[in-house]
DNA sequence: ATGAAAGCGCTAACAC
DNA sequence: GTGTTAGCGCTTTCAT
């Protein structure tokens, strides 16, 4: 059967005028019905409901903003869709806006400081009814914009610093602080750190510096490094792992900056038969499911990514919807050591 | 320093006026000069430029669609963001539309087909310039919607039905078809199959139709199953693989809907001493990055997820850039098997 | 090279 | 309960 060349694939969409014509009723009172606001007969819902759907209408939500200077978007800003920890963060808050009319706008800078100033001018010209944005540290730029853009602005994942409006997400250099204190109070002495080599990721960059704070307090410092940029993380970390254990045999500890690459040190120390966690121990950051599956539960370190996901977009919820604004402007939540099976218990 | 409560904190959003009086020019000078649109002398280039930087003012762009009816989004409907499989395609997506004025709008649907109407319906109230989907697969309703939107569409990821307006992607039977033969040209004959518990993930589907439709032909039907919903995949790769094998233990074959599980049963099978491929061979779909580092490289069937989304963006782009649509509108990638460590040479 | 007028499709506010 | 009027902040079109 061929498409028949029906009206509604006439080029120009519907207009809340062509609905008003086929129910017999005013433009207004499609609008009404179609936003179910104010009071409408059941006879003429029915009328113009009816209409809506045998024309196909779809309303136009760029006239509708226009006019009623509302926008029930929610501009969302991460560096990267390929961290699995962006995705997570993501569905926190996806779980809490679908609960409200709002609707999530992914941007994605690329951990690029310019991308993020044209991602974020881009999504304020829609006029959004939220930001959350990842990272404390924006340009000057960005933040002139957030802070004059009018709406609440939470800013996600890293309490370091002061935020323009709101923050939720944890401190990240206590997050390495923590890390060193665990790593140190289980007896481990030399200790290697691999990462990326990724000097626009602040929060890499400030749980290194937490981690050597705490190491320098113990008298102890980073013995060796490996960075990389690109590829498969799982297999950098194996290259990695090889290449820092070549170079410096007698480390007893490898912290990596996130659990892909320390999934890859852990399958190829036990390939190469080196006793995890006695001879050397190893830990990743982040606590991605991923790591269930593993020969060995790797150590990391949980940062409760969906709660903070649900938290922002609490929020911007409650904002929008009026609520004064609630007097909790800084969440900190808590890193949460997962030791797993590769750090021994610490000594008492 | 404290934040001084500039004038431009003020809760009115800046307007085209605004700037227009801060330069002493005209609102349509203004406008002409932050499009590039327009002769407008040098001069008053820069004092519009000076002005609108100096307030910070941010364009309206719902006022500017409205008036124009441009808007230079691309509405981006996939089923998750969990399954690598979707931002990578999306990856694609992106590095295409970034050499255009066009901007990807991501909605996401969690394979409900109630959910891709709704989040359909409402990325169209805001006259995006296309429509990428993922799946051929839609409600009445939906396809209703995409043909009666009067832009362009481009459905991705499965060939294997008719398309509402473009398609660019692979014919999951075909994959699974493929995967059959090579299986079967390898020895293999006694084949056990893991897959997801979705029914509405119809390129699965397909993939597993196809499968047993080229096993079938040579007079081998699937042993035994296993399926699962939610959790870890790779753990629940390992433990449906100590599932299947433990009820079935003839198998020699395995082959997993996707390469997360699949990993899973690698790293099962390496654990217990099982000869792969000798013994048993393992495949898995996709082609994810992850696998280069699992201790043997995991079969599976490459789908060329970054191509997919780099052509759907381009037909989409010229339709916007006001190209006469090319001539192909049916885009069929060819899956290709990556053997890996897990299949044996085929037999000759 | 610049400006003035009209209107995009809808909703707020007010009449009836 | 329903209709009318006047914009929302821009861009299009046409005049100068």
């Amino acid at each position: 059967m061929t498409e028949a060349k029906s009206p509604a694939s006439s080029r120009r969409p519907l207009t809340l005028r062509d609905v008003a014509e086929a129910a017999g009723v005013s433009e207004m009172t499609v609008s009404r019905v179609l936003r179910g606001r104010g009071d409408v007969s059941e006879a003429t819902r029915r009328k113009v409901q009816d209409a809506a759907a045998r024309l196909g209408y779809v309303p136009n939500k760029i006239a509708g903003a226009l006019a009623s200077s509302r926008v029930n978007l929610v501009a969302v800003i991460i560096p990267s869709l390929s961290n699995m920890v962006f995705p997570e963060v993501l569905a926190g808050i996806s779980e809490v806006l679908d609960e409200t009319p709002l609707q999530p706008v992914v941007g994605v800078t690329n951990y690029l400081p310019r991308r993020e100033d044209k991602v974020l001018f881009e999504m304020l010209s829609w006029r959004p009814s939220g930001v959350i944005i990842a990272g404390i540290e924006h340009s000057d730029a960005a933040r002139a914009m957030l802070r004059s853009s009018g709406v609440p602005i939470v800013e996600i994942m890293d309490t370091d610093g002061e935020p323009v409006d709101a923050v939720v997400g944890i401190s990240q250099r206590r997050a390495g602080r923590e890390m060193a204190r665990a790593i140190v109070e289980r007896g481990y002495r030399r200790i290697g750190f691999l990462g990326t080599k990724m000097p626009l990721d602040h929060r890499a960059r400030k749980r290194f510096e937490g981690f050597t704070e705490t190491l320098g307090k113990h008298g102890i410092e980073i013995e060796d490094s490996e960075f990389y940029s690109g590829g498969s993380a799982l297999a950098k970390g194996r290259e990695m792992t090889a290449a820092i254990l070549g170079r410096s045999p007698d480390l007893d500890f490898l912290y990596y900056s996130n659990d892909m690459i320390g999934a890859g040190g852990l399958l190829w120390c036990l390939e190469h038969g080196l006793d995890v966690p006695g001879r050397i121990g190893l830990a990743g950051f982040n606590g991605v499911e991923l790591l269930d599956g593993l020969p060995r539960r790797l150590a990391t370190m949980d940062v409760e990514r969906l709660e903070t996901g649900r938290m922002a977009a609490r929020i911007i919820a409650e904002a929008a919807s009026g609520e004064r604004p609630s007097k909790r402007r800084r969440i900190e939540l808590q890193p949460v050591l997962q030791p797993g099976d590769t750090m021994r218990p610490p000594r008492d």
